[in-house]
DNA sequence: TCCCGCATGTTGTCACTGCCAACATCACCC
DNA sequence: GGGTGATGTTGGCAGTGACAACATGCGGGA
């Protein structure tokens, strides 16, 4: 699409079939994030996806384990224990489609090391600020809830959410 | 199967159908949930099943809906705000596959109104024990996020929860 | 008692999906 | 300049969700 000619390869046809899921995603969910859809995204026959990615769980772990990079350099950018506080809860708001990618049932991260690695790559910033152990898992714990709750809609859109985040020391 | 006589008619097909989801759900987790094993482990044909559910959404709806009729009782039966944390943690400990389909990102509760009907009735319960709106709103959350990240494997195995919990005031 | 309406379950079918196998095309290196 | 391996393509198969048409038999009126 991009470039000039249209060659037989694609040449960028890894970051191109992401771009395509993440869109995907977004626009239908979970459920319409077909492999072959995909690869109609991204201008490629049906198959082309399988020379990137094992399966389409292997595209969706590669999927959500960019989400936790782009986690962690956003938590990383920013300073204090509230403000990582407030910088995960406006990257689950940003993106809920990929937050629950990330977190949600569809993928077991013990089956993808890479996953797992990044996953754990974001939460090591979270804690890395915090005074002691409790404290850092209660606030995590705490804003990952919250997030999770936005996400599925379960949580009323009147609250102040600081109101709710002072409440754990 | 339990019936002395194989009728044309199932009879009990609705309930039958809902414990062989949960016993698919548990077993292959929600990509091996298709409604035609789930009717194969009912014993009926392919398409007995829309008799009962308009799709198969729906029927992870109604598993999700039941889901939290249990939360809901769980929670009824635990005493105090600490306890029902413990109440909730347990359930999602007890019941992981269905925890994450309850909060997974396969439904959308708000295209599902008996679903959000049985979610809302489970967090009520949750703060009707609760000093005020704010408070309850972060243990929910607090409880929550945990549960989800024990759900993920993110949550250390050494942590003493009432260590955890004690941080919500 | 008969019979007929209608809820329930069945068979048949279609488009779509994930994945495998075989083949086509091109970039690169000797 | 020719071959070799990575990248994409076409073809095909079994399984899936959903729709349509048909079969079955329970229960309520006459």
């Amino acid at each position: 699409m991009s470039t000039s000619k249209e060659a037989y390869h694609h040449g960028e046809l890894r970051p191109a079939l992401l771009a395509a899921a993440e869109a995907l995603l977004v626009a239908e969910g979970p459920a319409g994030l077909s492999l072959r859809a995909v690869a109609r995204g991204a201008g490629v026959s049906h198959n082309a996806p399988y020379r990137h990615f094992a399966s389409r769980e292997a595209l969706l772990a590669a999927l959500a384990a960019e989400g936790f990079s782009r986690l962690a350099a956003a938590l990383r950018a920013a300073p204090g224990l509230a403000g990582q506080g407030r910088a995960y809860l406006d990257f689950a708001a940003a993106h809920p489609a990929l937050y629950r990618l990330m977190f949600g049932a569809e993928l077991r991260a013990g089956s993808h090391p890479a996953l797992k690695l990044a996953a754990g790559e974001a939460f090591s910033v979270l804690s890395g600020v915090a005074a002691d152990r409790a404290g850092a898992l209660a606030a995590w714990a705490l804003v990952h809830g919250i997030a999770g709750l936005r996400a599925d809609g379960h949580w009323p859109a009147d609250v102040v959410l600081d109101s709710v985040l002072t409440r754990v020391t």
